[in-house]
DNA sequence: GTTGGCTGTGCAATCGTTTGCACGCTATAT
DNA sequence: ATATAGCGTGCAAACGATTGCACAGCCAAC
């Protein structure tokens, strides 16, 4: 491999200007510049952009133990409800001088221990997750090493970590709502999850809502999907589907879901929204020109 | 904040074991395994795990000057071409022991230099990008310093850097034939940006495709779009409709001008595939179900 | 005119690993 | 028996930055 352009260290701006390695620190570091004369930190300055010095963020990180990096885990980036939840993250990390490190855990636990070590080797900062179960042990392992941690989308039950998530109930009322000003009065719903934060809160969500609609609530049009996919939402609407319907409209957990209701829907050669509406959760890019 | 669980050292694993710190070094790194009496290397290996040691990435990257990641530029993750592509690229990654970190530049030159700069700063081995232009400062500064850099999806004109590109020219060949086959003559082109190779030669492989079939090609049916985005094939695709159309179908350069197109096509009150058939370019996730 | 405090800079240790070099030991050759 | 080679391990110096401590110089106060 051919040499590569040699580094310019803190002792090269040093030499340059005159003076010691550590005050060319204290200059390029805003907390501790006021102790250095004027003159010297413009001198330093000049220097560190003369030679075009940029710090070692691997030195750094070793002396502080602080990488300003965050680790974030997601089932899996090729699910459309996560690029932009990614952007967010990567884009306010930037802001503040930090990086994200990403991690497919395809919702494997043995997969997603291995991230998380890999993770801690590198030094991260803290862990964004978007992957939290409502009994997590990746959460309880960051907090027994003291590792700071946020949900992202999903929360967990255990309530010393934080989360940032959306009314998981009020998304789904809003839904029952609208189907009910169209008309309807028997819906089902294909559920999420239950071992996860929405799939069990728009969950009950819905019971509430057809509750405070005065809608008929039956038990038995609540299918539970065991993911949040398109081949399990296909799967929950064929059982759904599986006897002449008694319900005018399905409620999905989630948009891949609603794709799968969708298909089911087909096979059973029914239409919608002619013969049953649908409706999702998530605004996943592109699903309002699904047909 | 709380204190953090003790990071392990390699000293002390050396000290539980009663040997030099460089001694468990050389038993944990495999090429110099040999070196090391076996029972010593079964007493060290046996202390590590109990110990639970893990190798601090930080300190390796600043001893060897590798880091282990491997920056991505992406123009931005929450375009659907991208995801597939990223987690591929992560997936080789870790099984390789690398890791990646992800850089969205919104094809902005300025945003790419800074995170190039971030990434250098982080010591990155090398680069993918996923933004290629084919006369790229970019690539041409990666050359200049050394870094190793591989193109993905894009390629450069410079053949100094290697690339990972499908074939563009065969990709549209295969669409003109199809529709040739279904009885299509009058055949436009929605062409992806002309400083990008995909757009160029796209672009090139429609023209080279119609005249191999022996079709009529008119210049005036080939309509440039200065980035590919759903907006500019529908800005395109609306310049094509201007006057009532000679022609029964159009290949856009990509999923999303295709997308734009239909658009376009909806405002002109057209329908697809009734009035104008139209073909894509990605297999985008989804697309197919896209109306 | 000495003492005392303050201020700006240098010194050197440190973060956790890796690695060239040296050293002591054993085994073989003479 | 002594020289020599080789093998396994320890020693210590890096990598590039940060930071507690010490020290020199200056000014003011007594």
């Amino acid at each position: 491999m051919a040499t590569r352009r040699p580094r310019v260290t803190i002792r090269d701006v040093a030499e340059r200007v005159g003076v010691h390695p550590s005050t060319v620190s204290r200059v390029l570091n805003p907390a501790t510049r006021g102790r250095i004369t004027p003159e010297i930190v413009q001198r330093v300055t000049e220097a560190a952009n003369d030679l075009g010095y940029r710090p070692n963020q691997t030195a750094q990180g070793l002396r502080t133990s602080r990488s300003r990096t965050i680790g974030v885990l997601i089932p899996d980036i090729t699910n459309p409800l996560f690029p932009p939840i990614i952007r967010g993250i990567e884009d306010a990390l930037r802001a503040a001088g930090y990086t994200a490190i990403l991690g497919n855990t395809d919702n494997i636990d043995a997969r997603e221990r291995d991230v998380v070590a890999n993770m801690w080797a590198r030094q991260v900062d803290g862990l964004i997750l978007a992957t939290a179960q409502r009994d997590d042990p990746t959460i309880a392992q960051c907090l027994a090493d003291h590792l700071p941690v946020v949900l992202v989308n999903r929360t967990a039950d255990d309530d010393r970590v934080s989360s940032v998530i959306n009314d998981d109930a009020l998304g789904v009322a809003l839904a029952v709502r609208h189907l009910k000003s169209l008309g309807h009065r028997d819906i089902a719903h294909v559920a999420g999850p239950r071992n996860l934060s929405t799939g069990e809160a728009r969950r009950q969500g819905f019971v509430d809502a057809m509750k405070a609609e005065g809608l008929p609530l039956d038990e038995a049009l609540i299918a539970d999907a065991s993911a949040f996919s398109e081949d399990e939402g296909l799967r929950a609407a064929a059982a759904l589907l599986a006897e002449p319907p008694r319900f005018t409209a399905i409620v999905a957990a989630n948009d891949l879901l609603a794709l799968g209701v969708y298909e089911a829907l087909a096979e059973a050669g029914l239409r919608c929204p002619d013969d049953i509406s649908v409706t999702g959760y998530n605004d996943m890019p592109f699903v309002d020109r699904v047909a």
